[in-house]
DNA sequence: ATTATCTATAGATCTATAGATAATGC
DNA sequence: ATTATCTATAGATCTATAGATAATGC
């Protein structure tokens, strides 16, 4: 039942991005490594060839979301820079990512299992939240660098505050509401 | 080794106690019903007489702490009405509240659970976030109705994802600047 | 007599490991 | 020969229940 060594690197990589979807939707505790093994199409006990841990998988879960969000951000800084910052904040405040969580934001979706955890999953919130500060306080328009600084800062916090709100309540108008009000606020400043 | 009535309900509303604290300190996946009903003084087989299951539990619990998080919120408003949204925002953004989830906002620690559970805990959070929405909008000073719900709205948004994200990054420096930030924001508007 | 709590345990599930298997790669 | 994966299982933990115990409250 062997495989080839680049198929193992695969296998590898499949776990590592299922871990990432299934850790976003159902929490850490949420998930088991036999499930996350069939839902990679591999057993349980094959796991430990590629992981000391469950924990070492959460810390490359985590870094493998963060990386491919802060991604999508520079792709649509690259496309179109003027409107980069509209188009971040449009595509982050919508019910389809809402009911996403598997494939969106880690911060909204994992931040707070993260910050549960033993520390080994921290550092990689902290390098990509700061990179994601770094990002959003180059597309503010104007203002001194402090204030864009603290103006980036609060409208990360503001998305990512509206996004565990719109998916904590029950319901969907208020939900809606949330998402809207947030997205109205930051795009008129 | 039974004990009376009036004993009975206060041991019940220790474990709602308790249970609202260490949900929020742990996750609902991580704390057991055995763990909780020993931080309560009681013994694990106890629990079923109380409640039906772990996640009837959890409904009181949110319940509970989101009640009591509301009525932290009225007694400032009832002190200083002039001074309550400033000093809501401020005890709000602080260290003392990102080290102690276990006695605060129960959006931010424990909103994230609650979506992923099955329905019941929802509609908790439903009407609270309704209702903390409504105290803020009332402390707005100016604007057309529709402004102040919209602004208060961000205000909790940016509170809550505030301290998401200073407790899921491992950088003391980072993590107060997060704080600060969106502390300076909302004060100034 | 009722009932709040306790002891003990069933049954399920979870992480991790040991040893077998079989295909790769030297 | 090496090694990626599989089968099987150990040992721990978790929710929930059954039955015993003993103090309350009629």
């Amino acid at each position: 039942m062997k495989v080839s060594r680049e198929q193992a690197a695969l296998n590898r990589e499949r776990i590592v991005e299922v871990a990432a979807k299934l850790f976003r939707e159902k929490g850490y505790d949420g998930i088991g490594v036999a499930d996350l093994m069939k839902n990679a199409g591999l057993t349980h006990g094959g796991f430990y060839g590629h992981f000391a841990s469950k924990e070492d998988l959460m810390i490359e879960a985590c870094q493998h979301a963060l990386e491919k969000s802060l991604e999508g951000w520079r792709a649509k800084v690259a496309s179109d820079p003027q409107r980069a910052l509209p188009a971040i904040i449009d595509n982050y405040l919508t019910t389809r990512h809402r009911d996403q969580p598997g494939g969106g934001c880690p911060a909204a979706a994992m931040g707070v299992d993260a910050a549960r955890m033993s520390p080994g999953a921290r550092p990689a919130f902290t390098k990509a939240t700061q990179q994601q500060f770094s990002l959003l306080e180059g597309l503010l328009p104007d203002g001194a660098p402090e204030e864009r600084r603290q103006q980036a800062i609060s409208t990360f916090a503001a998305m990512v505050g509206a996004m565990v709100l719109a998916r904590s309540v029950d319901d969907e108008a208020l939900s809606e509401e949330i998402l809207d009000a947030v997205k109205a606020q930051l795009l008129q400043e």
